[in-house]
DNA sequence: TCTTTCATATCGTATGATAAGATATAATCT
DNA sequence: AGATTATATCTTATCATACGATATGAAAGA
């Protein structure tokens, strides 16, 4: 058996030890647009007002502030020429990856200390939860 | 086998899928400050300084700004009477959790869909990693 | 004891982020 | 054509962040 706080124990030691060093100044709500605009298909500037609870000019003024900072790009979508289509631009990925990932050489370090069954099962069990965690919307 | 690049696949489909509503506004630098004293013992002002690579006044300005929300308290040290150190409240604690940890309802919403082989995996494979974590530093 | 160093706090100042209301523009729908 | 939708801009306000300069009080050294 394992309780939700204990995972969140487990959760919180990893990201502390194992989480890039703290490098772009960057604020949560930026942070919190560029997960969505990874994980999500087809972000425009009202998603980003409804998913953080803004107003849908202070949305407009974050993705302006974060095209001049080259984090993401506009595209018109095609079928309605009124929306703006968001994408994440190369160094976006990197600066959303160096803030929310685990530092890869870190992990690479302690895989190379595990063994195979080792590997496989915090393969499987990442996997796992990563799958529920879809589906449980 | 498994890939960092695919760990870190699934960590950020995870936090995505299953963190906490956005509620309390708070800054990245904030939550940092909050990650350090929760897993640092006896985190000083000027640890605080050189960890988020600060001077050490902004520091002590964030330390303020912290105890006027409510999220730390300061402590003189014993020994030495010129350290500070700093605690987290209750509320602290408590903004911390909901910026950091998985949504505990949202984890015992998939945990109660699961058998018995599966959290047993999930739980081994996440102490395993925050184990290693620990004691690779 | 006197001086220096250390740890923190405060003051002044500057910049940038965040946010919303009001208004504008351009595309789409009826 | 007129209404609606999606986004952008302008104005204004507040707060966060940051640092240099300076201050205070405790500890360590000569």
């Amino acid at each position: 058996m394992i309780s939700s706080s204990k995972l969140n124990q487990y959760w919180t030691d990893i990201y502390f030890h194992l989480h890039y060093p703290h490098g772009e100044k960057i604020t949560h709500q930026v942070v919190r647009i560029l997960q969505l605009i990874d994980k999500k298909d087809r972000v425009v500037v009202n998603d980003v007002a409804t998913h953080l609870e803004i107003s849908h000019n202070t949305a407009s003024e974050h993705v302006k502030r974060m095209i001049n900072k080259n984090y993401i790009e506009k595209k018109r979508d095609q079928n309605d020429e009124r929306k703006v289509i968001l994408q994440l631009t190369d160094f976006g990925k990197n600066v959303l990856h160096e803030n929310t990932s685990l530092d890869e050489e870190k992990l690479n370090h302690i895989f190379s200390d595990m063994d195979e069954v080792e590997k496989e099962l915090i393969s499987k069990a990442f996997k796992l939860l990563s799958e529920r965690a879809k589906s449980c919307m």
